[in-house]
DNA sequence: CGGCATCCTTGGAGATACTG
DNA sequence: CAGTATCTCCAAGGATGCCG
């Protein structure tokens, strides 16, 4: 059997691709930090943005645009003056974050573990 | 002053930078892939290589590097002729798998909403 | 067969400045 | 205050070739 088809519309991998599409977004540096900020309930952009240290105005602009385009959030604008924009996990947003923490406790416990590896690992490497 | 060092090292959060270090390896694109068809059983670099579709050689040396100095995966060196190398999940390679997969579960069973959404806030846009 | 070194392309992060 | 537009720059990743 040749396994080297470019894509298959197997329905028992559902779609891998798509899977992947949403392993990438729980890696991508800031996305994890923005919903776990929004997991403390809405917030208004600037707030997001001083809470996240490091973060730039347009990588939070697109992060949260990419959340709100795959239905992670919602985005309200009330038309005052000056504009104010409230962002705020949907329920599937809420709902990402429980295996998102579990993989996050996981790494937690494992650190010790993990930086050890590494330790030796370049150890060996250094000789 | 080094503001380079890792900012605090408040137990509370843990170490907070390392928690992101393995976000960003899960969100590898083919840190995950390499580590589920190893989750099978010991393979060969080049078994490893013809499962894993469009990875090329240089990328599959880097991701098990990687994953071997994480202490996630052991390389052994048997020195018949031709040489020959197999990969194998350590303990802690295992035990990654249970809350990626859950990841995974998720990010199927949620494939529908997201899509939906996606599709809802193009149409937006270009409508 | 497995792995490293080298070169090259490109996506996208990030800073800056402007608009509504 | 929130968002867009533009530019620069770097590193992830692919292709290729050589070595043990």
């Amino acid at each position: 059997m040749d396994m080297t088809a470019p894509r298959r519309p197997n329905p028992a991998h559902g779609d891998c691709s798509k899977v992947s599409q949403i392993l990438a977004r729980v890696g991508d540096k800031w996305t994890v930090l923005v919903v776990m900020m929004l997991g403390g309930g809405p917030k208004r952009f600037n707030e997001i943005r001083r809470s996240i240290e490091g973060i730039s105005q347009q990588m939070l602009t697109r992060t949260l645009r990419g959340l709100e385009r795959d239905g992670m959030v919602t985005r309200t604008i009330y038309p005052t003056i000056p504009p104010q924009v409230e962002y705020e996990l949907t329920p599937l947003g809420r709902s990402l974050l429980e295996p998102v923490m579990a993989l996050g406790s996981w790494a937690q416990a494992h650190i010790p573990s993990i930086d050890a590896a590494r330790a030796e690992f370049d150890r060996r490497k250094a000789g």
